[in-house]
RNA sequence: GGAGAGAUGGCUGAGUGGUCGAAAGCGCUCCCCUGCUAAGGGAGUAUACCCCGAAAGGGGUAUCGAGGGUUCGAAUCCCUCUCUCUCCGCCA
């Protein structure tokens, strides 16, 4: 692994590659339409912002390597001794050096267009990716165990309410809506879960890894929070920091600006962290109990691969986190997410959903995505194939997986009439007791 | 928070205005020699972008923490910022 020194100043930064989008631009665009963009003349017009920049890049570098060759030429001169020669060349140059300072600032400009457009231009959603306009749209992949459906199971709410393991007032009070106190069995229960995910992940060949919990903006911008969704994070303005939405960031932002040697991907990380969202606009059943909170724990799995990999991989991914839920025997359903609904940065992406018995609903508990080299571009985050050559690596993530949807169709699944909440065989060691 | 030192290529580390993209060593790759568990010789070994070329390849520009300035010319001089290290203070 090479650590490259700051290989991303921020006009070059670049999502989809240029290169690409020259070559393909009826793809792209259709790519766009399919994602919902309302229409796709960014394309068109970063292509011919392209063109300009590379006209005058071509014009600065010409005028440079002039003036290169004359300072040379005096340097020469000036060795030898030569000193009225040298001050004839000098009196040559005074103009070539303005014409270039004036280019210099053409270009800085045209280049910052460009960058907006390309910054505006979404990733190409897979072959295989329906194409569609909303939720509706998507495609029931698979579904797996019962879905349940009796009149006398609760909500989840109204159960931990009533056994005092979530205390969703206190949480206003101290804090605000949407910052809950988990409290007894209840906390024992989040930790028993990030340990059951945890080990997991790493049985699984994935390395774990503790992270910070906020990050610079150049880190929210190298996942893509900025500027795609940039309210979607709290911020620390006095520090620059933004707090995480999801350890995805820091976690994938660890290799930016690296390059690999080809046998040492894929890499493979998990971290568990409290994700922290502003989720304005929502309201309703939406942000009913745990539906939906502003700070919740995640155990995350980030994969670092070959391109030709990255397709595979993602069913491997999916396959891992459905596995999850089958050992905690709680019945899901998983979505292929349509063009439409997918989202900026992704190729592909898979929602997995558990049935939430006391909401007669599904909640989303993961989101496996493959984002191809999209978020590699935009971090620099490369690898040396075997002719040697630098190569963009993939990504994908997925959440393996997120807590507060887990635990409330846990409750609601797993209830007795009697008033208990059965454990789940495989949380019985972490939990230390077979029922709460 | 206070005081000081520093930031050069994969690593160590030279270089204080002129053929410096950067000495030397280490590491790595390839070749040669030898033949014995190790050594010797040679060559190569940053990244990005632009132009020419079908390609192989060739030409050019930029980058010595980041940004700006001085100069015909900056790794070297000036300004701003960031980060690292040491000492003091504080602290889980």
């Amino acid at each position: 692994m090479t650590l490259t020194k700051k290989t991303t100043p921020k006009q070059l930064l670049s999502m989809l590659d240029i290169a690409f989008i020259r070559e393909n631009p009826e793809l792209v665009k259709t790519g766009m339409l399919n994602k919902g963009e309302k229409d796709a003349s960014a394309v068109d017009s970063v292509i011919a912002k392209d063109e300009e920049w590379r006209e005058l890049v071509t014009q600065i570098d010409r005028l440079r390597a002039e003036s290169n060759a004359r300072a040379k030429e005096i340097g020469k001169l000036m060795g030898q001794g030569k000193k009225e020669e040298a001050q004839q060349i000098i009196d040559e140059t005074g103009k070539s050096k303005e014409r270039i300072k004036e280019l210099e600032e053409k270009v800085a400009s045209v280049a910052e267009e460009r960058q907006e457009l390309l910054y505006r231009i979404p990733n190409v959603p897979d072959d295989s990716v329906p194409v569609g306009s909303t939720e509706k749209d998507n495609v029931v992949h698979s579904t797996w165990g019962e879905q349940t459906d009796e009149d006398w199971r609760l909500p989840h709410w109204e159960i931990a309410s009533e056994k005092k393991w979530i205390d969703f007032e206190r949480g206003s009070k101290v804090t605000g809506a949407g910052f809950p106190f988990y409290i007894g069995k209840m906390a024992r229960l989040q930790r028993a879960l990030i340990n059951f995910f945890l080990n997991e992940a790493t049985a699984n060949g994935y390395t774990e890894m503790q992270t910070p919990y906020f990050v610079n903006e150049d880190s929210a911008r190298g996942t893509g929070q900025i500027p795609d969704k940039e309210d979607m994070m709290y911020t620390i303005p006095r520090d620059g920091f933004f707090v995480i939405p999801t350890a995805e960031v820091p976690v994938t932002n660890f290799h930016r600006d690296e390059i690999f040697e080809e046998k040492e991907l894929p890499l493979r990380y998990t971290a568990y962290t409290p994700c922290w969202r502003r989720e304005a606009g929502s309201y309703g059943k939406d942000v009913r109990g745990l539906n939906r909170l502003h700070q919740f724990d995640k155990v995350e799995l980030v994969n670092i691969v070959h391109p030709e990999q990255s397709d595979r991989e993602l069913e491997l991914l999916r396959e891992y986190a459905e596995s999850l839920l089958k050992k905690l025997n709680l019945p899901f359903r998983t979505l292929l997410m349509c063009s439409g609904d997918m989202g900026f940065t992704q190729t592909k992406k898979y929602d997995l959903e558990v049935w939430s018995p006391g909401q007669q609903r599904w909640l989303e508990v993961s989101s496996c995505s493959n984002f191809g080299s999209f978020q590699a571009r935009r971090m620099q985050l490369r690898f040396r194939n075997e002719k040697g050559k630098t190569e963009m690596a993939h990504t994908l993530n997925g959440s393996g997986l997120a807590l507060p949807r887990i635990v409330a169709a846990l409750i609601e699944a797993n209830q007795t009439e009697a008033g208990d909440v059965i454990i789940p065989e495989v949380l019985k060691p972490y939990m230390g007791t077979d029922k709460i």
